[in-house]
DNA sequence: GCAATAGTGTCTTTAAGACATTATCTT
DNA sequence: AAGATAATGTCTTAAAGACACTATTGC
């Protein structure tokens, strides 16, 4: 264990990294586990510092190709706030820019060079975390986002391979949102929104059921009306 | 956060202030006018650089009493987005947080120690001004930030005094989005949506009419379902 | 055939859009 | 009284909620 740094006078930047994705039927994010103090063993999301000259978009895909072996082509990304209290980094005054990444079905984490143990977990089961630094906060605020964009945004197909059926679709919100909705109704919104989808002339195996049509994202990034939480 | 060591040359955090308020019927926005190199004489967002342990928050509102003369109960503050391109600031690399600031009918600025000039300007004046650093893109994305605000949130009533009338919180929606609404129709979705006002038991003078009932803002945070632009 | 999944149709309810009408003030 | 502004009411339309029903598969 490497001997810990004195505060310098310095501001530090830093982005923090909040992946999201679909695994088992089950909205969950990437977590890495410190092996250094402060927070030695704590689960923390994947995150690195800005250099000097770099975008912080780009140091944002630069964690995201580190430390978890993502590509700029394989996750939505979007800025969800900068969190900068000074008590946050037990190190020296840390700002960290989060962002969220939502991507669909992303592949288990690579071990090996920079990170050590990193894993999927289900946001169901972040209670039983332990979580580093303001970690708790800005993951919150990360999934309040995403759950807040699906209602007014075309973002859930982010979280689907290109071509997707209605149900997965519906499953997606249902997951994020942690409800169930109606199939009906919401067919009847997911196709009839315009610019949400574009049909296809092709239908997904069968899985024990009738064949469901597939559709890919339309060009769309507005929902409106919006298809709001609060119903149910 | 977790893995590399802070880079030796600096990067520096700073807050970019958007007041906004209406003022004689507009939508409007206080800038200063910047007497040093870059950008002399250009018009510029009020703002300043973070200093090393203190919170970005209470910079911004450090930033908003030095230069507007504005107290921590004078608005509404709320966290934009973060603009760190490398290029941004010609002297160095400046990652910046915009906030933006919701007040009702702010006082004009004072000139004296910090700012020589600054002045509001009407939103709609400023294809007229010449804006520094790349202050138009994060102004244009704090004023829809505003704009869009307001369709799903209660928001609206922090551009008015403690006590309104429905015609003003009208005329802040018509005024912030450009449109106009149906007063009637307005008059149903304000006084129904639960928690957007509190009806009390005063009256506003009239003005060569019936006189306006006076309402208080609701203690409701959100407006569902949302009061959407698209209709106009 | 039955179960399972996909998709359509129908009725009801909610809420918005487009007004007309009434209420209460100033002049 | 006329004009102005505020508030309410009514009719129509859009869209969501709550289903029932039909369609197409595997077994």
């Amino acid at each position: 264990m490497s001997a810990s740094t004195p505060p310098e006078p310095q501001i530090h930047v830093a982005v923090d990294m909040i992946v999201l994705t679909l695994r088992d039927e089950q909205l969950s994010v990437l977590l890495v586990q410190r092996h250094d103090e402060p927070y030695g063993g704590a689960w923390a999301l994947p995150g690195g510092f800005i250099e000097v000259g770099e975008d912080i978009e780009a140091a944002a895909y630069r964690v995201l190709a580190d430390e978890a072996s993502l590509g700029t082509d394989d996750v939505y990304l979007e800025q969800v706030r900068t969190f900068g209290t000074p008590g946050r980094d037990p190190r020296g005054h840390v700002v960290s820019v989060a962002f969220m990444a939502l991507g669909a079905d992303l592949p288990d984490p690579r071990h090996g060079d920079v990170v050590q143990d990193a894993r999927w977990w289900a946001v169901e089961d972040l209670a039983r975390v332990n979580l580093a630094f303001d970690h708790g906060i800005v993951l919150d605020a990360a999934i309040e986002r995403a759950r807040a964009k699906l209602e007014y945004t075309t973002l859930a197909a982010t979280f689907l391979p290109p071509e997707f059926t209605i149900s997965q679709l519906r499953a997606v919100y249902e997951k994020v949102w942690g409800t169930t909705l109606d199939a009906g109704n919401f067919h009847r919104k997911a196709t009839r929104t315009p610019g949400f989808l574009v049909e296809l002339e092709r239908y997904a195996a069968p899985t024990g059921g009738r064949p469901a049509r597939l559709y890919r994202k339309g060009h769309g990034s507005a929902l409106v009306p919006p298809l709001l939480r609060s119903g149910d």
